[in-house]
DNA sequence: CAAGTACCGTACCGTACGGTACATCAAAAG
DNA sequence: CTTTTGATGTACCGTACGGTACGGTACTTG
């Protein structure tokens, strides 16, 4: 009976695509395609339809409807990797480029084609009070999003802000306090915008740009310096 | 033919109000406070029941679903008032009690369960292709809330922080820039994080402290001193 | 080869919703 | 009192979707 999706409790975004078959890993990137044109378009003969495949194994392998979209945004979810960071020998050079690459990947990401559908999805559907009657139910995207989203972006980031911390390149605060900061300086109102339908060109640059803003304010308000 | 509503391009939150019957006003806030409590629950019976009328005279009223919801958006986005910024005479005091007025205002809107539930509504259907069959139908719910929330908050502070340039109190800039990152600072995740279904309890008290962390970062980047 | 398994495609069912038609009723207008 | 207007409530229609059932097929296993 290894053909099911066990609920997997959280699963931190690793062995979530190794549970997968590689046709069901097809599946899901047939969901997210059409989540990505148009999240209307998602029904189960859609999807069945484009991943070539038949409803009735839809519902075989993912339960029911909610639990195709829950496999979906877990799925892309665990595609997601990062450089892990190595605290060591720190200057504020090597800090600057820390903050400003994952500011960059931030804005790369949450500008995507991919996170706006994810949101929009889990945001529409973020109502359904946990009442869940069969015990396959799986947990609100929602907090799907938010736990592979941005409730691991900030642990992600602590480390290298502590270490700046210990070496005196930030001023002494509560990291959690300095990464919302950081985060509200880096996405600003570009992440409500896009999600309510702004259509805002981002290239390259621009993201560079904003991320090397981002960091330097960043600095400025977190630095060492006097206040 | 007055009652049926017009399509009025843009309405500046002002005589939206006034176009509309008492009784119009009543299905409208039926409307919203079924949006509030599930967004899955507003369909045109469940309105009409809650509102004590016809399913038809909906239909008279406001053409078909989605001008019923674009008209709840408007009508709701005109309640919001805001008071007039008087630029004279402008000291360091008198520019962060407007600063931080502002902010706790926008923090007190955002994360009001009103807010939170048209944000939902609009973000979930942005994405119908402006392709209008019948010229009756309405805007994208998403530039509405753009409209009547983000891109009037801005030209509303905008006076204030320009005011606070000339007087020398901010650093001259571009006055939309500094507004964004204002914005960053005073919202940072909360917004996000609350339309994906996270739970945060924000006291009276906690938004001020808010609203003077941000306006206090915001001086600390804007301000007159040497970067 | 026979039995089983896994999957595809499609047809089907029940339901729920958007939208329309109609019958009824109340109140204003004449 | 009669007519007209406008609204309520209900019944109805078409459609679309979630979910299920079933026949057919290819591939594995003993």
């Amino acid at each position: 009976m290894a053909d099911t999706l066990s609920p997997s409790a959280t699963s931190t975004s690793s062995d979530v695509a190794d549970a997968l078959t590689e046709r069901q890993q097809q599946v899901l990137d047939a969901t997210l395609e059409l989540l990505i044109e148009n999240a209307a378009n998602v029904t189960m003969i859609a999807v069945a339809r484009k991943a070539s495949c038949s409803k009735e194994t839809l519902y075989k392998w993912f339960g029911d409807r909610d639990g195709l979209l829950a496999a979906t945004v877990r799925y892309q979810a665990s595609k997601v990797k990062v450089a892990p960071f190595d605290g060591a020998d720190l200057t504020h050079a090597r800090l600057t480029t820390v903050l400003e690459g994952f500011a960059g990947d931030l804005l790369t990401i949450l500008t995507g084609k991919m996170s706006i559908a994810l949101n929009r999805l889990a945001i529409a559907q973020a109502h359904q009070h946990s009442g869940n009657n069969s015990a396959n139910s799986s947990e609100n995207l929602g907090s799907i999003v938010l736990q592979n989203g941005r409730f691991s972006t900030g642990p992600r980031l602590k480390p290298a802000l502590e270490a700046g911390m210990a070496a005196g390149l930030l001023r002494n605060d509560d990291s959690e306090e300095a990464f919302r900061s950081f985060y509200g300086l880096v996405v600003r109102d570009i992440q409500i915008r896009l999600l309510l339908g702004d259509v805002i060109s981002f290239s390259k640059t621009d993201i560079t740009a904003e991320a090397q803003r981002a960091t330097e304010q960043f600095f400025s308000l977190y630095g060492p310096q006097t206040p």
